[in-house]
DNA sequence: AGTTTGACAGACTAGTTGGTTTGTTATTAA
DNA sequence: TTAATAACAAACCAACTAGTCTGTCAAACT
């Protein structure tokens, strides 16, 4: 196999930095799953639309069902490909760098306090919205939103069970109770923010919340 | 002002019971309000159809806009009419009627987990599905539901209050953000109930949302 | 009894929405 | 250089959706 460096500066340069005003296959899809995710985030998946998807792209259904096959598999795409991701970067990665288990729980907490911006103040959790809206509506969804759930779950459960081996927390405590509880009330507290579109319910609760996590010290 | 006999029978038994095939405007305009709060529960309010609800009904597009302007006339109605006084039947009143704070809301919050039916279990709490849907996309929506939010939030500070003064909660504790925080984590479970449509999340969060509640007696 | 009015029935409409189809152009392989 | 194909552009379509309009019929009023 012969390299060809014209073709070598084409492919790193061209289609990663230079080309952006032409055809670039990977950069339009991911344009419109970028965006998708936006609108879903706005409007729920039932309120997004591919025409509105197209509007702020500057594309063309031409493009869209050229990348998507459907509606429903941009849905998928955007959970797999933007939404997981997303997830994991935000709450599940940060886990697993805690050292101390409680203090880093607390210092995670007053992180996402911190790091609410007046956007995501009343668009929410991108996780939980889509939860509430399409589980009792689509099982493909569902399946697919589940397993972060669990993905987060499992890997803050961890967290706790580590903190037991540690004696940093109480070991007559089930780590997966209290995982699934923190998930919960995390959630919850966002929702209720979303809902006033304030963060003063985050700085409410979250005093509560640290009591609580104080509380699991061993 | 004379008064009918004839006109009071028909008033109170025709329109009340026997003539359920015939005419009357309440119980149409009820059956709407009904049917539309089901199909807002499972699809959400931009789910929701206006030829869906007549479908149920059994009603024409003459009959519901005889009744309503709009779909979101309809929207507003279903909350001020059907929404709040099911919150208020559900979780405030049941407040009021609680003579020791701790011991209460931990019955309450067993009765709460025993009666989710399997239908409740995958459709989660209506408040906190409108909320979560419609507080980003319409304002009229959103103070309608914040209205009920704040009712239900100020019940339970109130009883925490309550509390304190009979000596049966932690005076250190601050009733309103405490109150916030278990509205937060009772709905934050419910909604993992409704991802993984099973209530072993409510058994799971519920032993240390019980543990929580335990910690704040006096 | 006759008239008015409230409570509908149901055909119709204009705009939207997801999706199709056909054509065009840039890129790549031969 | 050329043929093939990937990556679009854009007109088009059928189904759907909120809302309108005209007409009907039963009940209340006079």
């Amino acid at each position: 196999m012969t390299v060809d460096v014209k073709k070598m500066a084409c492919d790193t340069v061209d289609k990663s930095a230079d080309k952006l005003s032409t055809r670039n296959a990977d950069v339009t899809r991911q344009k419109i799953l970028d965006t998708a995710f936006e609108e879903i985030l706005l409007k729920g998946y039932q309120g997004l639309r591919v025409d509105g998807v197209l509007k702020k792209t500057g594309l063309t259904k031409g493009a869209f069902y050229h990348h998507f096959v459907s509606k429903k598999e941009l849905g998928h795409a955007v959970i797999d490909e933007v939404l997981r991701p997303w997830i994991y970067e935000r709450w599940i990665t940060p886990l697993q760098n805690i050292e101390h288990s409680i203090d880093g729980l607390i210092e995670l907490l007053k992180e996402a306090r911190d790091e609410m911006t007046a956007c995501e103040l009343h668009t929410g959790c991108p996780l939980n919205n889509l939860t509430q809206e399409m589980s009792p509506l689509d099982e493909s969804f569902r399946t697919r939103i589940v397993a972060i759930w669990d993905e987060w779950h499992q890997a803050l459960a961890e967290l706790l069970e580590r903190g037991q081996r540690l004696q940093q927390v109480k070991t007559s405590l089930k780590p997966k109770n209290v995982a699934r509880f923190l998930i919960a009330t995390m959630e919850g507290i966002i929702g209720q923010c979303k809902c006033y579109m304030s963060d003063a319910a985050f700085y409410d609760a979250g005093e509560c919340l640290q009591d609580y996590l104080e509380s699991l010290r061993a």
